[in-house]
DNA sequence: GGGCTTATCGCAACTCTTCGCAATAGAGGG
DNA sequence: CCCTCTATTGCGAAGAGTTGCGATAAGCCC
C-alpha cells in the first residue's frame, strides 16, 4: 500500500502540508532541521506556518515514516526512517562530524540490555568528544 | 588556591551574581537546567537577568568548574565538574531515567579511539531507549 | 582610597519551538 | 455529489534561549 493509504488506514489523513515535509525530506540529502524544512516549504508556500511542520513532524515520526537524531547540541534533525542507519561522532572543539557504521555500537547495546534490560537506540545521539585533529 | 583567586588568575573576574551560579549548583542535588538555576536565584535576587546566568553557566564551563550533560531531549542539564561522572538511561516512551556506571561505557569509548582517533566523551548525552517495563 | 581598563551586567530585541483555539478541509458513508 | 465527523491547519501568544549594546563595576596599579 502507498503511504497516503497507510497514513488512511491508519484513521489520519493525507494533507497538502503533510505531503509537502515528506517531499521536503526526499530532497534533503542529510539530516535537516525543521527550520530547515519550514523554509524550504515557505518559500513556494508562504501561507503554510512553521507549526504545521513541527507538527507534522512528529506525527509522521509516530506514523513511523520519519525519525530524528540530535547531532550537536540541541537541534533535532530529520530524516526519512528508510534512510541508512549510522552513528555520529561530535567534535566538541571544532565541531567536525563523522559517520560511523552502526554496528560499532552493537556491543554496548547488547551490554545494556543484558545488565538493564534497557534497549538501547545509540544512533540517537551523537557520541561527542574530540576528533583526531583536535585531541592532538 | 581558591576559586575566585583562580579565576582572576586566568584574567576573569568574579562577580556577585558569578557566585549566586556557583552556590545554586552547589545547593542542587542533581543535574538542573539553566532556568531553574535562574529561577531559585531570582527569587532573592529578582534583578538578576536570565541571560546574566546563561553565560556565567558557560563561563564556568570553560574556566573547569562545570559540566553539561544532555538527558532528554532539549535541555541542557549543568553540575559541578566535581562531581561523580556517570552515564545515564533514558526511557523515550516513559521518561524514566537511570543512572549507570561509567565503565559500561569504556569498552566503547576505547574502541572509537583506537579505530577513529576519538576521544568520546559517553557521559555526556544519555543513551536513548526503552527501558525494561516499556520493552515488554 | 582614587583612577583606569575592560570583563561583565541588565535590558531589549530576536529566533526557534510549543500550545490553545476557532476555522478548515480530508475521508467515509449514503 | 452531499453530509457529517473530526483530524489538521493557521494564527496569536507564550516560553526558552541567544545576542548586541551601552552602562556598571571588578581588579589592578599607584
Ligand atoms: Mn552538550
Ligand atoms: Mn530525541
Ligand atoms: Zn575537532
Ligand atoms: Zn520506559
Amino acid at each position: 500500500m502507498d503511504i497516503a493509504g497507510d497514513i488512511r488506514a491508519k484513521g489520519r489523513r493525507m494533507t497538502v502540508q503533510r505531503r509537502l515535509v515528506l517531499d521536503a525530506l526526499r530532497r534533503a540529502r542529510h539530516h535537516t532541521t525543521a527550520e530547515e524544512i519550514s523554509r524550504s516549504i515557505r518559500a513556494r508556500y508562504p501561507q503554510i506556518d512553521p507549526s504545521t511542520v513541527y507538527r507534522n513532524l512528529e506525527a509522521l515520526e509516530q506514523l513511523g515514516y520519519v525519525t530524528h537524531t540530535h547531532l550537536d547540541d540541541r537541534v533535532t534533525r530529520w530524516r526519512r526512517a528508510d534512510a541508512e542507519p549510522h552513528g555520529h561522532l561530535v567534535c566538541r572543539r571544532c565541531g567536525s562530524e563523522q559517520e560511523i557504521p552502526i554496528d560499532i555500537l552493537e556491543p554496548l547495546a547488547k551490554r545494556l540490555r543484558g545488565e538493564h534490560g534497557f534497549r538501547a537506540d545509540l544512533a540517537h545521539s551523537a557520541v561527542v568528544g574530540l576528533c583526531r585533529k583536535c585531541a592532538g
